[in-house]
Parts: structure tokens; C-alpha cells; sequence
DNA sequence: TCTGGGGTCCTAGGACCC
DNA sequence: TCTGGGGTCCTAGGACCC
């Protein structure tokens, strides 16, 4: 039998609903639909699916229209849970991985025989399901783009793998907006060319793709074609040797009623910084730009950025330089509906010098009490424990921090 | 008041410099 | 003096992903 180097992509089946199945049996064969109210629908079971929800649906739609549909609140700590322990399992059998998002892997399989591919997906997939009860699909093909149609080509429990014979057939008929890496606009613009499956557009000449398009849509089409481009390497599909450290962490939430004061809006900010911190401080990490935005009722966005003198990761070193950016940005005739805040320029926390006298500077000593709070918050849960900026939320809504928690004690460090 | 939240990368065009 | 021209750096925003 021929040989060939093969690429795999492991793809979680409507991952988070079948975390919240494995988690709570009762649910089972139900239509579960994760997301919280007044918001989307992020995952949902296939029973959901079959009944019409959609991706992105918005919940009071979900509840209309399927009554009998369970709606159950996203829990991330549970994802990552089962991720890693997905995860450890493939990476049993094919040594190391490359992890693409929570649900997603690639690994190079090397050279091997397409009998050899399908039975080892197979015992992967049987292994994965019996030891964490979700369904997971797997593809593999010679390229990345390909590995990752294959994947979606059989859901759930699918295993699929391409080769030269059974290509044209698996992927032929997908529609052209599928294909990993074109999105809305290329979609848009392929089917203004009259282009609308990617038969159609690995049809197409090579002189005629490099006269419409920039790199990376021709690096698709060379995938698409069997050709590989990408090799399986770091977090992005262009490779790397280890896994890249976090270049941002973002906390965005949108509320309501949508309001234009600006004492509501400093009050969200200030909460998004806080859970960027905190994020950083768990990743060991500081920032020196901060970016934060609010969002109108048209959606449009409003932001600007704050370079601060020094790298940080404690809310009080930030805060004060937001409020003082926040005029430049916000209109009090215009009514908001969302914020948030964003870190970049993130390094490893470098160790707290002491001055020449021996006193630890105010970044030092702020970074000890957040040492505390971190503990605080992995103890009693987020929110323990939070910046006097961030406590009252919206008028109506005063104290529903406290109400969320059913805690020992709260703690406020004034701010 | 249908339209979430968390990421990465690319590009056009402005600012600035010589 | 009827405002050329090239380089670099930076930012906002778009596009895409899950």
C-alpha cells in the first residue's frame, strides 16, 4: 500500500453541549442549548440542532421556538477540564499536537497508508468518547485546509480521510464559504465571480487567483489543491515551534438597558480591567498598552488606548489613565450597549526590585495584595473580591454582585 | 433595543523624519 | 517656494477564526 503524509484535525461535536451532557447524564438526548439570557446561543446538542436552532440565535428566539429546549449557562473551567483531557489522550497516540482552539487539534501523522489513518482515528475517536463521553469527529488529509474539511465532512462521530482517489467527491460540492480561512467578504466575492463550491474554485488557473487575490487566499487554494503550505506547528496556522504565549487578554460584556452616563460605563471598564488582571496574574504576565471600547446602539465602536510608564498587571495602575481617556470617546447623547477592555504588549512578570533603601515600590507592594486577592477569588469564587470602582453596577442593579455569591465574607479594596 | 465573547493577523493611511 | 519623494512607525479597523 502507497504511503502518505498525513495531517489530522480533531474537531469537538457541539463541544460545550456535550461537556454539559457528560457533566449531567439527565441531559441526554435532550435539546440542550448553552448560552445565557438576553444573549445567543453559543453550543447546542444535535437533538437542538435538529429542532432549527442556529448558531448565534438569540435565546428568547431558542425558547420560542423550541420550548422543550434545556437552556443551560456556559461553565469554561468544565471546557478546559475535558479539553485537556482530550488533548492528553490524542497526544497518546501521535505525540505532540497542535492545539488550534479548545475543541481543536491538528497533528502530523507522517507517512502512512490510508488504512492505517482510518483505523487509528477510529481508535482515537472510540477512546475519546468512552473515557469523557463526548463525541469528537476527526479528518485527516494531506494538507491542513483539507484535514479540516475532512473533519467537518461526517458529524458527529465522524472519521474521514482524503487521498487523491476520494477527494474530488468529498470536496467537491462543500460551498465555498466552509473552506477554513474564507470568510464573509471572500464568500461574497467568489460568488460575484460566479464561484460558489470549492470544485468550482480549485478549478480555477493559478494566473487567475494570484490577479484576484492577496497570499493567504492563494495559499488556500494551493491546500485546497493537496498542495501543503502550512505545517502543524504553534496556535496559528502559520507554524511555529512551540506553543505562543497569550498576545492579549480582552473581557467584553454587553448589557442593559443600554445607557449613556458615565459613571455606569467607568464602572464596566473597570470590571473588564479587573478580569484582565486577574487573567494576566494567572498567566504570570504584565502589559504596558491598554485598549478599551464602548459600543453604541449601531454597534459602531468606540475606543482608544492607554500606554502606561511601566509594565503592569494591577488594575490600579490603569484605571485612573482610562477615566482620564474616556471623555475622548464617549458622547453623552449617544446610548452605549457594550465595553470593553483589552491588554497587549503582554511579557512574563519580571521579579519586584526593592529601591536602594529596601522599600518595594507601590507596584510591588499593590502586586502583594492582588497576590491575596487571587487567592481569595480561587477560593470563594470570582468576584470575592473586587476594586471599590467597580462595585455599584447599574442603578437598578446595585449589589448584584453580592447577591450572585453565596460567600463567607466580601472583601473591597478602595480604589 | 434580534445580533456574545475571546482571540490573531493584515492593511490602508496618517504622522513624522530626512 | 506652485507643497517632491522616500522611508519608517503607528493606529484604527477589517477580516477571520473558534
Amino acid at each position: 500500500m502507497e504511503k502518505t503524509n498525513y495531517i489530522l484535525h480533531l474537531d469537538g461535536d457541539a463541544f460545550f453541549a456535550s461537556v454539559e451532557i457528560a457533566k449531567n447524564s439527565s441531559l441526554k438526548g435532550k435539546s440542550v442549548v448553552v448560552g445565557r439570557d438576553k444573549s445567543i446561543a453559543t453550543a447546542f446538542s444535535y437533538e437542538a440542532k435538529a429542532l432549527g436552532v442556529q448558531r448565534g440565535m438569540p435565546i428568547f428566539m431558542v425558547k420560542k421556538m423550541c420550548p422543550q429546549a434545556i437552556i443551560v449557562g456556559s461553565d469554561f473551567r468544565s471546557y478546559e477540564l475535558y479539553s485537556e483531557s482530550m488533548f492528553s489522550i490524542i497526544e497518546k497516540y501521535v505525540g505532540s499536537i497542535q492545539r488550534y482552539s479548545i475543541d481543536e487539534c491538528f497533528a502530523d501523522l507522517g507517512m502512512r497508508t490510508f488504512e492505517e489513518v482510518a483505523n487509528l482515528l477510529k481508535r482515537m475517536q472510540d477512546d475519546v468518547t468512552s473515557q469523557l463521553g463526548i463525541g469528537v469527529s476527526f479528518g485527516a488529509g494531506p494538507t491542513k485546509v483539507l484535514a479540516k474539511l475532512a473533519s467537518k465532512h461526517k458529524k458527529p462521530l465522524g472519521v474521514t480521510v482524503i487521498n487523491a482517489e476520494n477527494m474530488s467527491s468529498v470536496i467537491n460540492e462543500v460551498p465555498i464559504g466552509k473552506v477554513w480561512g474564507i470568510g464573509r467578504s471572500g464568500t461574497a466575492f467568489l460568488h460575484a465571480q460566479g464561484i460558489n463550491t470549492v470544485g468550482n474554485f480549485i478549478s480555477k488557473p493559478e494566473w487567475w487567483i494570484k490577479e484576484n487575490f492577496s497570499l493567504p487566499m492563494r495559499e488556500i487554494w494551493r491546500e485546497l489543491r493537496g498542495e501543503k503550505v502550512f505545517s502543524v506547528g504553534g496556535y496559528n496556522r502559520v507554524p511555529d515551534e512551540c506553543v505562543e504565549p497569550l498576545k492579549s487578554i480582552s473581557d467584553t460584556r454587553s448589557f442593559r438597558p443600554f445607557t449613556s452616563s458615565v459613571e455606569p460605563l467607568l464602572r464596566e471598564l473597570s470590571k473588564h480591567l479587573e478580569a484582565v488582571c486577574e487573567r494576566a496574574r494567572s498567566h504570570n504576565l504584565e502589559s504596558r498598552r491598554v485598549h478599551f471600547f464602548i459600543k453604541d446602539r449601531f454597534m459602531r465602536i468606540h475606543s482608544a488606548e492607554v500606554f502606561l510608564p511601566a509594565y503592569t498587571n494591577v488594575p490600579h495602575d490603569i484605571m485612573p489613565q482610562i477615566r482620564k481617556a474616556f471623555s475622548q470617546v464617549h458622547d453623552s447623547d449617544m446610548l452605549y450597549r457594550a465595553s470593553g477592555v483589552t491588554l497587549s504588549e503582554m511579557r512574563s512578570v519580571v521579579v519586584v526590585q526593592q529601591d536602594f533603601f529596601g522599600n518595594a515600590d507601590r507596584t510591588g507592594a499593590l502586586r502583594n495584595v492582588f497576590k491575596a486577592v487571587d487567592k481569595l477569588t480561587s477560593k470563594y469564587g470570582d468576584g470575592a473580591v473586587s476594586l471599590g470602582s467597580s462595585f455599584k453596577k447599574f442603578p437598578n442593579q446595585q449589589a448584584n454582585i453580592f447577591r450572585r455569591l453565596p460567600l463567607p465574607f466580601h472583601g473591597v479594596i478602595a480604589s
